[in-house]
DNA sequence: GCGCTATTTGCAAACGTTTGCAAAATTCCT
DNA sequence: AGGAATTTTGCAAACGTTTGCAAATAGCGC
């Protein structure tokens, strides 16, 4: 083994590394940075000696000069239900693949999660910490205007949420009142006459769901109502529960937020002896993994998570290109399965 | 508004405040880092001034000069199955504590997957990119002894996984031998009388679970065997099918290595007509979410995945002090719901 | 061997902050 | 008021890289 505990102790810095090469540490910059004006022999040694030692450029000192880190923040706004939305698993998801694309591309991921209520400077103090070189936000959360005020005067930044007419900042995101649409469409074809929204409407996401169920409904003149329900699964099981016996026989449709709200409906509807979808018909929302596991499987509609987190980093990478990107709006898409 | 955009770009450094305070750069390093040696009416002046102009001290310059970046690594070593873990639901939640705890202690979190196969170097590289202060690693995976390596010459990294006796890094984990003692036991108490054990034994926490198991099972006479399952849902999901019908009969209680796979399984059971727990009974692992969604409910051994966070965040802030600590292994907890 | 150009190198100044040390200003005591 | 003790400031040297510029070396044709 080349690189015992002496030797990775020893050499820290490039200018240790120059002296071992007995060249200036100008020249072991070059190259390790691989640039083309270092003689192919001395970079061959100066390599070599790199190796040996298991030296690794310091990237602060790397950043601090180049005036780029090479990490990107990802930050995820929490709302009023502060713990909530990190465990739900849609957050997740995305998470999983923007580490991905980022380190594809080459760059590290600093996460923070922040509460907009505790902390109003958030959004502009992870972007002035100079620790990044752009920043991605998942979900807008309640935060619509304060990220319409930074992107007026920062480039490198794309969100993860809901697109509405003239906005400033650049969003991906599923088109969400389309999905609502096909939701409600669903939820009428397979016989339902008196429709739900089961969720809370204070995400801009949300708002548009259900906003694009009540244009079907209104449309076909089937009355729907709705059911406000916070996302944390401790709370939002209790008031799932309140509403069910609420409405009891009075509605025979419900169109579920989230897939995890409908699953927990599920569940609740299950304990009063209503039978999906024959009793009641249920659609869901993002197609997570638990949609085809529940009893019955889920109809919901699909957001493709993949491909926005590749929309995501693709369209930062442009902007820290330069580049003003437009927003991208994924189509959702339904997925029949057996509860609706 | 008092920072608008002007302001906002006008004053990027220290010096540039200093100026503008007519005092030098290190006392305003002094004023804004809140040190007992700077007069309280300097202070409040550079501090309004710090305020009105939305200025931040750069993170990377603090970081190099102080060598400590208020940054803490966390990295996912991933298995042969390249894309599985990040997804799974384990992780995801135990990333989320991870968050909110090194929030509150002031640091940030620097995201990593690695796959070691690829990248024999994946460890040494993160601790040496002189990015981050110290690092958490979420599984052992099979890098059990690079891990030991690294841990005789870096103090600061805490390892989420399995604790065996005499090993040299310091783990925070559950007693996963235990846990799987408690799986069996169940199972047997609720009438089972031929085990098997349906995950992938190589990972460590597997591994040990299995053990747990086979010592109770051997224990009482009972006979257990293994069928060796892919944690990735889309290849899982055939394996267990396959399982099932190879197994048709000759077993009557199953300990799946994780929630995940048992509510898999509890699909594919019941599309091959077999009723749990009357036919089959069922243990799995961890306690997610999805265990008290399925039909019926999953009985199951609880991890606390946020104590675990704890214990990962609290060793190594101590040993980021400089103790060498002692690992910390938690207690599983048995749940019992309906399926066994 | 001599000019000439093309490659390689070294030098030194950044990047923006922190901090030991010494100088200056203030306070306190008699 | 005078000096000592104390508080507050400024100076300048780090931290470890990168990079424009100029110097040195090598390559080449004659």
């Amino acid at each position: 083994m080349s690189e015992d505990k002496a030797a990775r102790g020893s050499v820290r810095t490039i200018t240790d590394l120059a002296r071992l090469a007995g060249v200036s540490p100008g020249t072991v910059s070059r190259a390790l940075a691989g640039k083309s004006l270092v003689n192919a022999k001395t970079r061959e040694k100066i390599e070599s000696l790199a190796r040996e030692h298991g030296f690794r450029p310091n990237q602060m000192a790397s950043g601090l000069r180049r005036q780029k880190t090479g990490v990107i923040g990802v930050v995820i706004p929490l709302g009023h239900d502060t713990r909530q939305q990190i465990s739900d698993s849609f957050f997740m998801t995305l998470l999983g693949h923007l580490a991905d694309e980022l380190t594809r591309e080459g760059y590290d991921l600093m996460l923070r999660r922040v509460v907009p209520e505790d902390d109003a400077d958030w959004l502009d103090r992870f972007i002035g910490s100079g620790m990044i070189d752009g920043v991605i936000v998942i979900g807008q959360s309640d935060q619509f205007e304060r990220i319409e005020d930074v992107a007026d005067g920062y480039l490198p930044m794309v969100v993860w949420g809901n697109h509405t007419q003239g906005q400033r900042h650049c969003v991906v995101g599923t088109d969400n009142r389309l999905g609502g649409k096909l939701a409600a469409e669903r939820l009428i074809a397979a016989g339902a006459t008196r429709l739900a929204f089961l969720g809370d409407t204070g995400p801009m996401e949300f708002a548009a769901r259900f906003a694009g169920a009540r244009d079907v409904a209104e449309r076909l003149g089937v009355p729907i109502m709705a059911l406000p329900t916070h996302l944390s699964p401790d709370r939002a099981s209790a008031e799932i529960a309140r509403h069910i016996s609420a409405i009891d026989g009075q509605v025979d449709g419900i169109f579920a937020a989230t897939d995890t709200l409908a699953a927990l409906c599920l569940t609740e509807l299950r304990a009063r002896g209503l039978v999906v979808p024959d009793g009641v018909k249920l659609v869901g929302f993002d197609d997570l993994p638990i949609a085809r596991q529940t009893v019955p499987p889920l109809t919901t509609v699909r957001q493709d998570i993949a491909a926005g987190a590749r929309g995501l980093v693709q369209l930062l990478l442009r902007r820290l290109g330069g580049d003003e990107t437009e927003s991208l709006v994924l189509p959702p898409q339904l997925v029949i399965r057996h509860s609706a």
